[in-house]
DNA sequence: ACTACTTATTCAACGGATTGCGCAGCAATA
DNA sequence: TATTGCTGCGCAATCCGTTGAATAAGTAGT
């Protein structure tokens, strides 16, 4: 129910079309919160219709036109509005823990494999997000508090999980060396 | 796309109804993945209609009656050509973190105060989590693994999130004192 | 010259998920 | 006695999200 509110959020510091966001949702936002391209012209559309956004049109040449789309009054009432309302926890969903779950069924072999796979991608993460942490701390990070928390909470999520892929490969190579001693 | 494999998963071990399923849902496999009982009946009903469980018809008396599914032929070969094929990123949507990203509205106190809410639960949670990861650690853990290396992953995860969370409440006082001090 | 990528928006179809409701009987508690 | 809670199943409306595609013009690379 708050794709919204995270569009909301950026509109906030800066006006922005539509494209502007899905970039932004492919990086910073992105890590809180993930959207489609299609999701977020959508959204604009009913957050245009509701008066929570309006918009300026800006033609351009070289490229296509675009719309500039700002937050209005009514935009930041409901988005204060909602701000004090408690949220609700995430609905967790995610499908390579179902198969980790279900475990037994696979080869250790394969699982390993996806969880190296899985490895790179959270390894290549927390090296971005660290990236950007240490420039915020570089520029005294008192500005932007809480994008560097925002970041502090992916690296540490990142950390927790190669720690955990760490776990995961000594039981399971343990495990392999048991199985074929016997 | 997986709530059909989630069920597939748990019925592998035992036989199981719909409201059976529900339960685990909410314990067990909500750690990993999560689904309110309509979504199961529903999913039951597709699963069913493809071949993929069957189910008898249990009358109770005191009770009303149910129906206790298990796992086809069909299903067991789904379940493994899933488990074969890479798991597509869990896509994330977190609308506390939200709130954290679009922090500069809000008043400190107010976010402090959500924090140590979810800090609470998150808590609960870790206890829970530790208990049942001991419980089977005692019983030898190589019986049930992958059971053990999922809790592991909540058991992480919370002492991430709590973590982050001291974080967040040092630099918000720290900010708070610098700010009251001019 | 051809391909691929970037900027920019939008539509249509489908499937997944949520919300809200309804039925039904038993057990326990206030 | 009234209310709440547990066991058990289900339907319908709506909303949210994904997939796939179309359009259009510029730029950069092979």
């Amino acid at each position: 129910m708050s794709l919204r509110h995270a569009i909301l959020v950026l509109l906030q510091d800066q006006e922005a079309s539509g494209y502007d966001l899905a970039r932004e949702f492919a990086n910073s936002i992105g890590l809180v919160w993930n959207a489609t391209h299609q999701q977020i012209y959508l959204e604009l559309g009913k957050l245009n219709d509701q008066n929570m956004v309006k918009f300026r049109h800006i033609p351009q040449d070289g490229k296509p036109d675009k719309k500039l789309y700002r937050i209005t009054e009514e935009g930041r009432d409901e988005l204060i509005r909602w701000l004090r309302k408690p949220a609700a926890p995430p609905r967790i969903r995610d499908a390579f823990m179902v198969k980790i779950a279900g475990g037994a069924l696979s080869d250790s072999s394969s699982i390993l494999r996806e969880l190296d796979d899985q490895a790179d991608l959270r390894r290549e993460r927390l090296h971005t997000f660290e990236a950007l942490a240490k420039k915020l701390d570089e520029q005294g990070r008192d500005k932007d508090l809480f994008t560097y928390l925002t970041l502090r909470r992916g690296i540490l999520d990142q950390q927790a999980w190669l720690h955990w892929a760490d776990e995961v490969k000594t039981a399971l190579n343990k495990r392999e060396i048991l199985s074929t001693s016997v």
